[in-house]
RNA sequence: GGCGACGUAGCCAAGUGGCAAGGCAAGGGUCUGCAAAACCCUUAUGCGGCGGUUCGAAUCCGCCCGUCGCCUCCA
């Protein structure tokens, strides 16, 4: 048995869950990705963070991660809209998967082995359906297919209501021609000006649901490890691929995992497409650090709704520079010249700085193996940079090697030095570089003269012009101010 | 109406039976030419409310109040 030491809340369970991969060694997740009809926004980025950490856990404890991700391309709005617009759906849905895929570049989610579109497998899902009405789950009327929910007799199981209850509470007109009012398109006959491919049935496009389960049957196999996307898609998106995937392969469970993130909002409500009220995810990108985004995003646990605001995100992104900050000086702290401290000496032992980066690095990776608890990990992340920040100011700065093995890796496993470079200590190489330095040593020599006026007009200049000075025992230190920190504070939805 | 989450300091946020992590903000101090950064100190006898179980409850049970999500396209 493969045992990753990870649990992880299963909503149809309701329970912690150990994590145990069906292969060994190889675990397989799918997350579900947008339908591209408008603009990324964070509430997208979250479940993609979660499956990011995940993956980094997994892989850095000696995992392989199989992780199939989606773009939902044809659908109702997607070809409204692109009528309107004169353009082709597919044009219109490639514009807003650019759109998410270079948010999520920039924000340092690569992990994803494939983004599957359901354009692209359009014969998967004939054939899946058309498998569901031979075997009795699934029918058909005038080009129509669809889902026959009380062909399942679980149906309901991951949401945790029945057939009775649902109808109960049915606020939609239910076409009359299904046998339940529950049953749910599997196949939709082409109207006139729609994108339509041939099938049994006439042409026609695939439903909402089936495509997850197609593509996801077609890479990660019959069952699989972990299912994520956001909870608004329990009901009835994943409720539905349970009820579809296990009708066709006849075996379950579909998944072993399912796992949800809440929504994040804007004020009290969800942030959604739908409702407008959403920030542009490349927006915040352009504005902040993709590190302070994470974090912004990660401090609060994943099962637990997200507030965000200008004023949220700025004080992540104060925090974060709190570590970015810890991570430079101690790297300058050891580049310097000095010699290397004695093993064994002051640095060891219990109390010692090599124990204490030892502790923090135990405690912040069972904090992550503890179903994803990243505000109790970044909590160690932080007693790490207090001691190692007492250790520095009490000039014992060349013991610190430990300490920024374990800053440096835990942060890597929430990429939080992502576009850590940029605000943190004049590292990019560009032509601003050069003339930064010759300003600094400029004020440098002023200095020494006690000119401060100058001093203080070069670094007041600078810092108009986003560069911020620090000096220091060892020399003038500067980063670049990121855009947002001076900017007013209004995000543009 | 049904199902499911959640409510911890000025703000954000861990903690699910044994002295309430961490971050931001605020105040005081050290360092600094002045700053910045960093360090030190201060800031919840209390965890939505009321009962109950227990030697002991933020944590378990009951009721109530409030917020959110899903039941309709949604991460």
């Amino acid at each position: 048995m493969s045992q990753t030491g990870i649990r992880l809340h299963d909503t149809r369970s309701g329970a912690l869950t150990a994590l145990v991969p069906r292969e060994p060694n190889v675990v397989r997740m799918y997350t579900c990705g947008p339908t591209v009809y408008n603009y990324t926004h964070i509430g997208h980025l979250r479940p993609a963070l979660v499956g990011d950490v995940l993956a980094r856990l997994l892989r850095y404890r000696g995992y392989r991660v199989l992780w199939v991700s989606n773009f939902t391309d044809v659908d109702d709005r997607i070809i409204a809209r692109a009528n309107e617009e004169g353009i082709t759906p597919k044009e219109f849905a490639g514009r807003y998967i650019n759109d998410y895929l270079e948010s999520m570049e920039a924000l340092g989610i690569r992990g994803v082995e494939c983004y599957a579109r359901v354009t692209d497998h359009i014969p998967d899902i004939v054939a899946m359906v058309q498998r569901l009405v031979e075997r009795g789950y699934a029918y058909s009327i005038e080009g129509d297919v669809y889902f026959a929910v009380e062909a399942k007799s679980d149906y309901g199981k991951l949401s945790g209501r029945t057939l009775g209850e649902m109808q109960a509470g049915a606020r939609v007109a239910v076409d009359v021609r299904k046998r339940h009012p529950m049953d749910f398109a599997l196949w939709k006959a082409a109207k006139p000006g729609e994108p339509a491919w041939a099938s049994p049935w006439g042409p026609g496009r695939p439903g909402w649901h089936i495509e997850c389960s197609a593509m996801s049957l077609r890479y990660l196999g019959d069952r699989f490890d972990i299912h994520g996307g956001g909870d608004d898609l329990i009901f009835p998106h994943h409720e539905n691929e349970i009820a579809q995937s296990e009708a066709y392969t006849g075996s379950e469970p579909f998944v072993q995992i399912w796992l949800h993130n809440a929504m994040v909002q804007v004020g009290h409500e969800k942030m959604s497409k739908s409702l407008g009220n959403f920030v542009r995810l490349s927006e915040l990108v352009r504005r902040y650090p993709a590190g302070a985004l994470r974090q912004f995003v990660l401090s609060t646990h994943y099962r637990k709704p997200l507030q965000y605001s200008a004023d949220a995100m700025q004080e992540a992104q104060r925090s974060w520079s709190r570590l970015v900050e810890a991570r430079a000086a101690w790297r300058e702290a050891l580049a310097g010249p000095g010699a290397p401290p004695e093993a064994n000496a002051t640095n060891d032992g219990a109390g010692g700085l090599v124990a204490l980066a030892k502790r923090a690095a135990e405690g912040f990776e069972a904090a992550l193996a503890d179903d994803l608890n990243t505000s109790e990990a970044f909590g160690y992340l932080f007693e790490l940079v207090r001691t190692g920040n007492r250790a520095m100011a009490s000039g014992r700065g060349r013991e610190l090697g430990p300490a920024l093995a374990a800053l440096e890796s835990c942060g890597d496993l929430l990429g939080l030095w992502q576009d850590a470079a940029v605000s943190s200590g004049g590292r990019r190489e560009d032509s601003s570089r050069g003339l930064v330095e010759l300003l600094i040593e400029l004020r440098a020599e002023a200095r020494r003269y006690r000119d401060w006026a100058t001093a203080d007009r070069i670094r007041d200049g600078m810092a108009g012009l986003g560069i911020a000075l620090e000096d220091t025992p060892q020399g003038t230190r500067w980063k670049w101010l990121s855009e947002s920190v001076s900017a007013s504070g209004a995000d543009g939805a």
